[in-house]
DNA sequence: AAACGTGTCTGTAACGTTACAGCTTTAGTG
DNA sequence: CACTAAAGCTGTAACGTTACAGACACGTTT
């Protein structure tokens, strides 16, 4: 037998406290929204009773009824590299998510089907908002995403003429302090181990890194081929062959972490010592390298910032903000 | 005006395969749960439309109706550590629950309160099972969420007389054959660097580490106070002491890759050179130093193993499996 | 005095699903 | 031939929420 004032187990529901107010289900639903139909002396009654029982809205009945799901998807590709950036940007999101009753859900993809992720999103209309990244510079999840209004942002800028939220690390910015750097101990003859030439901030990088030389007027030692996505094994061979060869760069700006360290092992493996032959920049997201070998110089690039800033504008645009105010290009300066 | 058959933009219900197939809903339903109170015919004809129209369950209904939400909580401390951890771990359960209705939610909490999201998914029963890291020797949430009948499996072992799925990591195993390589290179002076002492694989680490030193007859060099979970600076700080000290180990086994890194960072800076003067072995979740410092001896411990099997180990539990059977001691050797 | 606002509040229906209690139809039993 | 059992299917109600179309009381206007 149960009664409406059995609290007991049972969860709260609007039927809850309309039983405990006397109220009608629906004037207290439209009191709890702060409707401009209920009268003020209600409202207040109503959030007294909500809070003393402990009401939280059943998300189930909302989702059923409104078709908003209160949820931010995350997708995240289950062969991504860079150290930190899964934990870090997952802890920026749910910081902002925190304050708010979205829920934060990972959906995974491989690389042979990118697409599969948002397609399920879409049609099974299960988050009110993604995140993406690994963003492409023509992107095909960001055409169907817009095709189909559903409120995104990405991670990494875009190529494509359309707009849309983004959060990008500025690395025509990293590139250029980073000669800056290295000029400032005496570098001269300085090399690019950029990202993987395809993504849009190898652009970038290389922008930034090329005007830094001209405008110290510094001699580009060109590396073939070399980008941050090779294996590991591969930087490191180069970096060994950097080292004994006689005709090298005394400075290098890496664009990973992870490049940096195996680039670094071969060149110790060749006998050179990192600051006094030759130095090494690189950015990083969880500081691990400064106590490790503070020989190599860092700049810092913040994922948690990343993520918090993507949530952030995500949630932005569902609450209906112009999509082209929500775009951030954040600098190493920023975030130091 | 809306017709049944205008499939248009609408995503299919029970409803469009009831009037496609002029059955009743109701049957469709069972038809699709497989009942045995329909005819074979008709349920494979169910399920042919069912599979041309693309039906996929509403989750808010199913949720609604049933109270089950197809959803497992991954409960993440924001200040986590471990590197790689973290974007292993989600992968390895997003794996599993790919092939299944479930979704990952992440809900973090900060130390300053670790009971909050286990109660707060308890009260709004937001999910069917629970991942827990983290795990303490006596661990309330352990208890909370037995008491509340809430599947859950952690990371790590309790060592609160109750039983639970569990993955755990054999440190034990680990530290015995960390000894075992030390020895094999002729190393007899030999320290550990161990977890955090109030966490219980430090006394599994421990134990291993003893066991092994007694059988290989090696002198243990006793470390003080120094662990894993110390902050980075320290570590490297102790490193460099230890480096400078005439009286100092040949061998350390570290318990993580960055108190290793650190170590190192400060042995080197001592003027020693690791493999010549000292080894060390350390755990690594993602393979980075074996290309980057290939003298730092490695053991492999998979994050992405032991997400898979949390994964699996809540979803048999929900399933009505015995959690006495679900408990994964992984050794070292599994995952190599 | 009738009509009209206005400020509060209410009931009904619907979102998609499933448990449950029926309802036919057909075959089998005595 | 009546009676029962089984097989196969159906309608109703409910989960918790909110949009919508009232309803009622009161004061104000015409």
């Amino acid at each position: 037998m149960k009664t409406e004032l059995d609290a007991g187990d049972e969860r709260p529901t609007l039927k809850t406290i309309a039983f405990l107010t006397g109220l009608g289900v629906t004037t207290v639903s439209r009191a709890l929204k702060n409707g401009p139909e209920i009268g003020e002396e209600t409202k207040e009654r109503v959030r007294q009773i909500a809070k003393q029982v402990g009401y939280r809205p059943n998300r189930a009945g909302v989702r059923l009824r409104t078709g908003k799901t209160n949820v931010i998807s995350l997708i995240l590709n289950t062969e991504e590299g860079s150290m930190g950036l899964v934990s870090e940007m997952v802890y920026g999101i749910t910081e902002v998510l925190a304050e708010t009753p979205y829920h934060l859900v990972i959906t995974p993809y491989s690389l042979s089907d990118p697409m599969e992720p948002v397609r399920y999103i879409v049609e099974t209309r299960s988050a009110d908002g993604v995140i993406i990244s690994r963003t492409e510079p023509k992107d095909p999840r960001v055409s169907y995403l817009l095709d189909h209004n559903l409120p995104f942002a990405t991670h990494g800028r875009t190529d494509m003429g359309v707009i849309h939220p983004w959060h990008d690390y500025d690395n025509e910015s990293y590139a250029y302090n980073a000669v800056k750097l290295l000029a400032e101990r005496g570098r001269r003859r300085i090399a690019l181990s950029g990202p993987p030439p395809h993504l849009l901030y190898a652009r970038h990088t290389a922008r930034g890194f090329e005007r830094a030389m001209r405008d110290m007027k510094l001699d580009i030692f060109p590396l073939n081929a070399m980008n941050v996505d090779s294996p590991a094994e591969a930087i490191r061979r180069d970096g060994r062959e950097i080292g004994l060869s006689a005709d090298r760069p005394d400075g290098i700006v890496a664009s990973s972490a992870m490049s940096a360290l195996a680039l670094v092992g071969g060149l110790e493996e060749a006998g050179l010592k990192i600051g006094r032959d030759i130095d090494i920049v690189t950015k990083q997201s969880i500081s691990f390298i400064g106590w490790y070998k503070p020989e190599i110089l860092t700049i810092r690039e913040d994922f948690r910032t990343a993520g918090r800033d993507l949530a952030k504008s995500v949630l932005a645009w569902i609450d209906g903000a112009d999509p082209a105010t929500l775009q951030h290009l954040v600098g190493p300066e920023a975030s130091i």
